[in-house]
DNA sequence: ATGCACGATAAAAACGTTTAACTTTCTTGT
DNA sequence: ACAAGAAAGTTAAACGTTTTTATCGTGCAT
């Protein structure tokens, strides 16, 4: 038995494959009580749409690209795995559309760079979701020039206006700043992603001016940038604490890198709350489960993820991107009172 | 410009799209240097396979469906994470296939079954990926009575013969329990994934065989099954702790338990290798960062992964399952020496 | 010379849908 | 009563492939 398609419902209801083709896309074109004939015959012959007729014809191909930067296969660290949800989220968004998420994996920005012109010149998506936006990214460029939909996950600084969504990173780092100071930290180190990454440059930037307010030198031995996998965020706690000087706070960029600090503490014998404290920025609530629990900027993955599908799929209908911008702002939770301890 | 068809090459050379349909793909039909010509005109207009004609008139779709299941989106835990490593090795492994991955995100298990339903009856992609097998997979069996190509990560125990990778967690447990009970442990507690999975079975199984052969009792009480988060770590280790006979090892089926068991030493003021041990099976490189790092059976995710990837293919192409089956022997990473503390 | 098989290419149909252009019927205003 | 126009359907073409079938020379045996 073949699968139905407009043409069995034509034969079905006597009516020409137009006609069933446009009752079924609600077209005003056809009677009301015409479409209920149809749309009766649709449901007792068990008809769907079949895609590849619709993607021919159109030249749409109902598929939303989803770049995700992750490491090497050699690599198995733990890093990017806040994908998971990223894209259980994206795709959750999508459900009652007809899109699917389509993965792209790609090894590192040259390949996204290579996957995304490919996907725009040849169309392969309707639509494009990615991640980790440069100050000035030569990938959202592309899509502009092409006057290709797509939503950014992360801002981007010198290409405005484009859709995205992000953390307000610049806030959390103000209020993160402001709070440790205020709790006489004055020594504060800096774990930040890689330097090229628009929101390593925007958390820089709000770091130096939170100094600057609380009159606080800037020290660029305090400042780290790279990977945030638990391996930088180890490595770093293990070198800074070995400054002359060394930091009596620890602000991360994420869960890994935190869980890796701690791994740092540890290895030097430095104990949590007396030499030193961390905090995070966490989107899969793993913090809670330190030992002990830490101060976390807390924004459920969730969230982004559900508006980038929504705004992807607002921006394929054709809505201007200037409405399609939000910064969300975490949740702080204080886990530890974070003051500096006078006598350590 | 229109993007160029097969109709523009055979303009192009003179020939018919038929002839140059079957020079692209390499018919014995086509003269070699009727074909040099073919290939050299596609070149020079930049050619690409449109993939909507093929897909339509074949019924191919060139897609492999991805079934991931993940907690619903308003759950923000740490689980299910290695998914993103997963989802980028299959991408990988699919990479020079015309193969795409497709992801279709499910809540649970109920979901995932009649995604795969549609998937199979509607033919939305060429093949299927799934985890989460149970040991009488209903899943397995739809895909099995419409003999549609698939590939599991993990086993099953009522279907064979089907593709799967898994981590060989009968050995992995075996091997486990005899190093603790080799260094004195007598009461191991098992953290084990929900009861329905199979390899929650398998893992359970050779855990009360290697208590036989150590001539260890069974106690109920030192075995677990959940949802690996943090949080069933944390509270397990909670409740057994408070035992009158507490556990002295831990053997958690993920990090994600063994760092919520971390957690739950941390609560109780139990310390790790004085009071009790925790063991892992550690798919991301993390448990090395715990503090102290612990002894775990390490499987790179990009092992399985890129094999899932690799057999999806081969099934596809018509391979029978039974040459599609592995199971990988983690690595055992010893971080301590893990005896049993006799003065505790 | 005639017929035949074969090799190489061409013609045409088909996959399932959308949509521009056309036809028919009905309504309406004069 | 009739033209004009709207409403509701139909016809036919088109999207880019693959594949079955047809065509046309050419070489070969008879």
């Amino acid at each position: 038995m073949q699968r139905p398609t407009i043409k069995t419902i034509a034969q079905e209801t006597g009516l020409s494959i137009a006609t069933v083709s446009k009752a079924l896309k609600h077209s005003p074109q056809v009677r009301p009580e015409t479409r209920a004939i149809v749309i009766e015959a649709a449901e007792r012959v068990g008809y769907e749409l079949n895609m590849h007729g619709v993607q021919l014809r159109t030249g749409k191909t109902y598929q939303v690209a989803a770049i995700m930067t992750a490491p090497g296969p050699k690599q198995n660290e733990w890093e990017g795995v806040e994908y998971a949800q990223l894209l259980s989220g994206i795709s959750w968004a999508l459900e009652d559309s007809p899109y699917r998420v389509s993965l792209y994996a790609v090894r590192n920005f040259e390949e996204s760079q290579a996957v995304i012109k490919q996907i725009v010149s040849l169309k392969k998506a309707d639509g494009i979701i990615i991640s980790g936006t440069r100050a000035d990214d030569p990938r959202i460029r592309t899509m502009q020039a092409a006057d290709f939909p797509f939503v950014t996950y992360g801002t981007s600084i010198h290409n405005a206006p484009h859709a995205y969504v992000d953390a307000d990173n610049e806030q959390m780092i103000r209020v993160s700043m402001a709070r440790l100071t205020e709790r006489g930290h004055r020594r504060i180190a800096l774990l930040n992603p890689l330097s090229d990454l628009s929101y390593g440059i925007t958390r820089l930037e709000a770091y130096r001016h939170a100094l600057d307010v609380a009159g606080l030198p800037y020290d660029p031995a305090l400042v780290a940038h790279g990977r945030l996998t638990p391996a930088f965020g180890r490595e770093n706690v293990l070198t800074m604490s070995e400054l002359s000087n060394p930091p009596t706070a620890y602000i991360c960029a994420n869960e890994a890198s935190a869980l890796g600090a701690f791994s740092g503490f540890h290895e030097r014998g430095l104990v949590h709350g007396r030499d030193a404290v961390i905090n995070a920025t966490d989107d899969l609530n793993v913090s809670q489960y330190f030992a002990p629990p830490i101060t976390t900027y807390y924004l459920p993955i969730s969230e982004p993820s559900s508006l980038l599908g929504a705004y992807i799929l607002r921006r394929m209908e054709g809505e201007p991107p200037e409405a399609l911008q939000t910064l969300l702002m975490p949740n702080l939770i204080e886990r530890c009172d974070d003051r500096l301890n006078p006598n350590r």
